[in-house]
DNA sequence: ATCCATGCAAAGACTTTGCAACACA
DNA sequence: TGTGTTGCAAAGTCTTTGCATGGAT
């Protein structure tokens, strides 16, 4: 595989970035740094970063793909904020455990799961300003 | 709410069909009915369906909306194999309340959440001739 | 009769692809 | 030097919206 400086800037930009980004927010990032890449190209970069067990997809509901780069990194699931948009990550043994155990009842082989929870997070909990719209994500692409 | 002829066949539709449809599925299904109606209304009609809580919207990572009835129906998480597209639902109150304790720890109030497990299905892990391609589903828009 | 719903086509958002120019090994 | 990569723009897919028409109450 070729070591080209698109690549190296999309991996830069990804390790200094939150965890869960989209192809647009890298492609913003490189560009903030000076860095000129295509769109086009950030897409085809993460998809071989994924390919090659780099980095993984994930749909969290608002119609965009977000990656997350999981070299090295065990396996977690996700709490994620309906207003804010944080992620909080989580890991839980006993959860996997039981979900292996439901999986075998039903013979199935599973080979990749995710478990998530959209709610609010405390900070948003607790500041009434705004109506909670738990409804507004998880529920297909964004409405315009 | 005005009861109109679409709506009725999108419900009746909804009602004959797979737990898990897409519009399009069911736009497919009433006009093979010799029902006429356009994919916009459709999805205008899925939505109030959602609005109302007779039905909610579900991602499975190939890129489109499913829909699934949910009038009288207690919750539950799928089994989606990536191979055949069965998808089986179970219900699992050990992992609800592991859940709540590990969204309880973060401070998290939750509205919603969806474990998915994706992999191959009894009959699909015993049949050999296509080889299993668990990372397919799971992982964003197909491709073409 | 008045709204609200529908159909169609156009617009929109996100992602992929074709192709010529270019860059790495 | 040759094959793989990039950029741009165009195409593609799924979904939503504008607007004129038609239908339900």
């Amino acid at each position: 595989m070729k070591v080209t400086r698109e690549r190296e800037e999309v991996l830069r930009a990804f390790l200094s970035a939150d965890r869960h980004v989209t192809a647009e927010d890298l492609h913003d990032q490189i560009k903030k740094r000076g860095g000129a890449i295509g769109l086009a190209t950030v897409y085809r970069t993460l998809h071989l970063f994924c390919a090659c067990g780099l980095a993984e997809e994930r749909q969290f509901g608002d119609g965009k793909t977000r990656y997350e780069l999981t070299y090295n990194v065990t396996h977690h699931d996700h709490l994620i904020c309906t207003r804010c948009h944080t992620i909080l990550e989580f890991e839980n043994a006993d959860i996997e455990l039981l979900q292996e155990r439901v999986a075998a009842k039903h013979r199935f082989t599973v080979y990749r799961h995710k478990l998530e929870m959209y709610g609010l997070c405390q900070k948003c909990a607790e500041t009434p300003d705004l109506p909670p719209r738990p409804g507004d994500v998880g529920r297909g692409r964004a409405r315009r």
